[in-house]
RNA sequence: GCGUUCAUUGUGUAGAGGUUAGCAUCUCGGGUUUCCAACCCGGGGACCCGGGUUCAAUUCCCGGUGAACGCACCA
């Protein structure tokens, strides 16, 4: 069975559509036992997801980022340096009981019985269990040995074989090229650096597809940056006034349930956040999803509790989305690394060249890592679902034309006379040269062919009719309130570019 | 991991111990059609896997696998 049915009746649609439609289709592999949380992009997916990579890479290009890329696997000592091989495992225990079989994470179990983890050693675990007689707290049955449960993917390399790691995030890879970077921005800090690729986590349940998976996409940008930097940065001077939806630490912990809509100059008077530079980013992830046509109300900066923030993060906020069928969830981590990461690359590594030279004569100081990480798949998951509406006679599917798959639609009106096929074929493949990807289709009526063509997300049909044969003019339809103007076909590539890059817009394209 | 529910063409479903496994949608070919899922003709496509009961199982039983949801988990 694929993707499966929610209560919801929009719900169902939208992942009935996103399957059908070839965006998504899993968990893979169908044909035989599916891995859990392991899903295909099928041909419209993968267009969608280059473009969603190309929007973002553009806009850290824009913001003078440069793209890196690194590996996926890398030795042990690198993991056991960023504190993942300390802390990604979680200690898990499971009722002897067979009717109850429950399995527990070890410290949530103990501290819901109130036991004060701080005082608890955690490599006698198992003696600390046994000697405090602690039971089942579902059945009060006894309890199986206390194991390790690896959040991380390992591999095996070489001859004989030694173990690896796959990168359960892209971010520390990216710290390991730092001295490289260095020397490339001739020693000028900060460093702005960005990757996109792959990680890997043992995910204990993979749920909600393209939400929780094994495998994911990250895209993960640094700025690495001197602490006296981070309170003078130049791009946050440009945007202070840009007002985002906070949502801070504070005001969940007394219960507010809204987030407020404050300018970043605001949030840093008031303290919310500290530092221009990390209030500049949060900007960057805001105006990123923003230009996704993800309406605003479904939108907000989350800021971790103490209780919840990583074991690298000084301060950390999420994006979050409210998705139509999961409600809210995180698409983006934006957090302060501080000096931990080169910090603990330099005392593993005793390598010397993570050192810059500080603000004082003589001083030498390890730089601070900004950092801001989205789910690549997550985000495309919220694009694509946000943007389906359901109308009365139609499936709309509303994307953003930069990252929909198929942004135009060739048409002959219909299949005879056969000269409106070959000027549609002629459209087509000059689309197709000028590298705009569209879509030529000829089969069944042009209503029908619309209707197709909406639910894919396509923005603008060219349809060829009569008289196209006697005026070299076609008609263009609009797909959002399905209106038309005749353009010629001369203008017609250099137009599409301009609709393409929001050169222009449908309303001006002139009456002809 | 636990629990609940479920498993029939691509999708949504109907169904019975013996059926050419039905319907809708989809899809393909043809006809028709001068702009919004029209119509006509013709074609295509399914009983999750293994075992048991039975003369006979897609249907009943057991086991497996998978899924959705809930609990737990989510660096």
């Amino acid at each position: 069975m694929l993707i499966c049915m929610t209560n919801d009746d929009e719900s169902s649609k939208i992942l009935m559509l996103m399957s059908h439609r070839g965006f998504i289709w899993g968990p893979s592999p169908e044909i035989y036992n599916p891995v859990k949380g392991s899903y295909e992009f099928g041909p419209l997916g993968k267009l969608m997801k280059n473009n969603l990579e190309n929007y973002i890479r553009k806009l850290f290009r824009k913001h003078n980022f440069w793209e890196v890329q690194c590996p996926l696997i890398s030795p042990e000592i690198v993991w056991k340096a960023s504190g993942h091989v300390e802390r990604f495992f979680d200690y898990i225990i499971q009722c002897e009981n067979k009717d109850c079989n429950n399995l527990f994470r070890v410290d949530t179990m103990l501290e819901q019985m109130g036991y004060d983890l701080t005082e608890i050693n955690f490599n006698e675990l198992q003696e600390f269990i046994e000697k405090e007689k602690i039971k089942c707290p579902d059945c009060d049955a006894s309890l199986g040995k206390v194991a390790k449960q690896n959040l991380m993917v390992t591999s095996q390399l070489g001859f004989p074989s030694s173990e690896f790691i796959l990168r359960p995030e892209t971010a520390t890879t990216t710290y390991l090229t730092f001295p490289r970077l260095y020397n490339f921005y001739r020693t000028n800090l900060p460093i702005f650096v960005f990757q996109m690729g792959y990680a890997f986590r043992n995910e204990i349940s993979p749920r909600k597809m393209l939400l929780r998976t094994r495998e994911f996409e990250q895209c993960e940008g640094q700025i690495i940056i001197r602490p006296d930097q981070e309170l003078d940065f130049e791009p946050y001077e440009e945007k202070k006034n840009y007002k985002i939806k906070m949502w801070s630490a504070k005001a969940q912990e007394q219960n507010d349930k809204k987030s407020v809509k404050i300018s970043l100059k605001k949030a840093i008077e008031q303290k919310i956040i500290q530092k221009p530079a990390y209030a500049w980013l949060l900007y960057l992830a805001y105006d990123l999803v923003k230009g996704l046509n993800i309406p605003e109300k479904n939108i907000r900066l989350r800021q971790h509790k103490n209780d919840e923030k990583a074991h690298y993060a000084h301060d950390a906020w999420d994006l979050e989305i409210k998705s139509k069928i999961y409600g809210w969830t995180e698409v983006c981590g934006i957090h302060d690394r501080g000096n931990y990461d080169l910090t603990r690359h330099q005392e593993y590594s005793k390598k010397k060249q993570l050192f810059v030279p500080g603000l004082k004569k003589g001083e030498k100081i390890i730089p601070h890592v900004l950092e801001i990480a989205f789910g690549v798949g997550r985000l495309f998951f919220f694009a694509l679902e946000q943007a389906f509406k359901f109308e009365k006679e139609r499936n709309l599917l509303d994307l953003h034309i930069q990252i929909t798959p198929v942004p135009f639609a060739v048409f002959p009106l219909m299949k005879k006379p056969i000269e409106l096929q070959s000027i549609g074929r002629k459209i087509y493949e000059d689309l197709i040269e000028n590298d705009i990807s569209a879509i030529y289709d000829s089969a069944g009526s042009i209503g029908k062919r619309y209707r197709r063509t909406e639910e894919i997300g396509v923005r603008y049909a060219f349809t060829i009719d009569h008289q196209s044969m006697e005026d070299n003019t076609v008609t263009i339809r609009n797909i959002e309130d399905m209106s038309q103007k005749r353009v010629k076909i001369d203008e017609l590539i250099q137009l599409a570019t301009n609709l393409l890059h929001n050169k222009t817009t449908f309303e001006d394209i002139p009456e002809i």
